[in-house]
DNA sequence: TTCTGCTGTTAGGTTAACTTAACAAATGTT
DNA sequence: AACATTTGTTAAGTTAACCTAACAGCAGAA
C-alpha cells in the first residue's frame, strides 16, 4: 500500500457530518415538504447552533440553497449527492442484510458508517453483485443455498491468507 | 434507522488516525524490529509532533508501552487489536478485488478508509462469506463464472428497490 | 401592546488531529 | 572537546465539529 494512502480518509468531498445534515434534510423534506434548521437539530439530536454553522458550509459549497423564510432546499448539486449516496446506502445495506444475514437494524448501522467512504464506482460494482447474487439466475439460487449449508472451517479453502497473526476461527477450530 | 444511528460513527474506540498509527508500528516493527517515533512520523508522512502526542494517548489507553530507550511496544490489548484490523481489512480488500474486481491499489484504498469502522462480527461474516464463494465448491464455482458473463440490467432483479430517486443505471439502460 | 416562545446567529469553550517553530538531551563527527 | 545532527517534547496556531449561553427578530396570546 501507498504509505500515504490512510490519509484519503480526510480527503472526501463531505464528511460524515456534513452527508447525515443533507440525508437529514432530504428526510424532513419527504416527510414535512419543508426544513429549517430547528427541523435538523433535532433530527440528529444537536444543537442549533452547530446545524447553522453546518448548514451554511453547505451552503457556500452549492449543496443547498436558502430561501426567503430560512427554508432550505437543495441544488441540482445537493440533489445529485443524495442521491448517490443514498443508493450506496441502500446496496451496502441490503447486501449486509442479504447476503451476510446482519439484523436489518446492524447492518443499516454498519452502512451508515463506511456509504458515504466508498467510491461511486465501487457502489456500482457491489450493486452489480447484489443484482446477480440476488436474483433468480440457476447458479446464483444455487449458491445462496449451498452458502446457507455452509460453515467456514479453516481448510476448505485452497490458501487461507485471511489472518496475519491469529486466526478468526482459531480456537473453535482445529489448527491450520 | 434510530435517528441518532450516525453518531455512531464517532463512538469507535480508536479514530482512523490512531488506527493507522498501530498499523504502522506494527509494519515498522516487522521491518525493523523496532519502532521509535521518528520512524512513525515518516512512515505516515506527518510531524513528530503529531506522532508523539497521539502515541501518548495510546499509551493511556494502554495499546503502546515505551521502554527506557524510547522504542514501543505493544501491550496484549493492542496486538488483539492490531490482529483484529489486519484481518478485517484483508478480508474486505479480498472481497473488493476478488468478489467485485476492483484493482488490487483500489480495493487496499476503499478497505483502508472502512476497516476499523466494520464491528467484529461484520469482518466474521464477511470471512465465512468470503471462505465460501471463493472455495471450489461446486456452487460457488458456478456462480463466480455465471456472474462474469451477467452485466447489471434493470428487470432482471425481480424488484429493484436500490434506487429511491434516480437510478445508477439510468441512461444506459431502458426505464423500469 | 407587552409578554412569551420559537428560531437563527454569534461568542466563547472543548476535543481531536494536524501544522510549524523552538528547544533540550543524546549521539555522532571531526 | 566542540560542533552538528537526530530525536522527542512543548508551545502556539489551524480546522472541523460539537457544546452552552446570550441575544435579536418575529409571531402569536393575553
Amino acid at each position: 500500500m501507498l504509505k500515504s494512502t490512510w490519509k484519503q480518509f480526510d480527503e472526501v468531498e463531505l464528511t460524515h457530518s456534513s452527508v447525515h445534515h443533507l440525508m437529514a434534510m432530504h428526510e424532513l423534506l419527504k416527510q414535512n415538504g419543508y426544513v429549517r434548521g430547528v427541523d435538523i437539530a433535532k433530527y440528529l439530536k444537536i444543537s442549533r447552533s452547530s446545524v447553522s454553522i453546518t448548514i451554511h458550509k453547505l451552503i457556500k459549497k452549492g449543496y443547498i440553497k436558502e430561501d426567503e423564510n430560512k427554508f432550505y432546499h437543495f441544488t441540482d448539486k445537493g440533489k445529485a449527492l443524495i442521491n448517490d449516496v443514498l443508493s450506496k446506502r441502500r446496496i451496502i445495506t441490503l447486501f449486509f442484510e442479504k447476503v451476510l444475514n446482519l439484523s436489518s437494524e446492524k447492518a443499516e448501522a454498519e452502512a451508515c458508517k463506511i456509504e458515504h467512504l466508498l467510491e461511486e464506482d465501487t457502489g456500482q460494482r457491489l450493486m452489480s453483485f447484489l443484482g446477480f447474487y440476488l436474483s433468480n439466475a440457476e447458479a446464483a439460487q444455487q449458491c445462496r443455498k449451498a452458502f446457507q449449508e455452509f460453515s467456514y472451517a479453516c481448510g476448505q479453502v485452497e490458501s487461507c491468507d485471511v489472518c496475519e497473526l491469529d486466526c478468526y476461527f482459531a480456537g473453535s477450530q482445529e489448527k491450520h
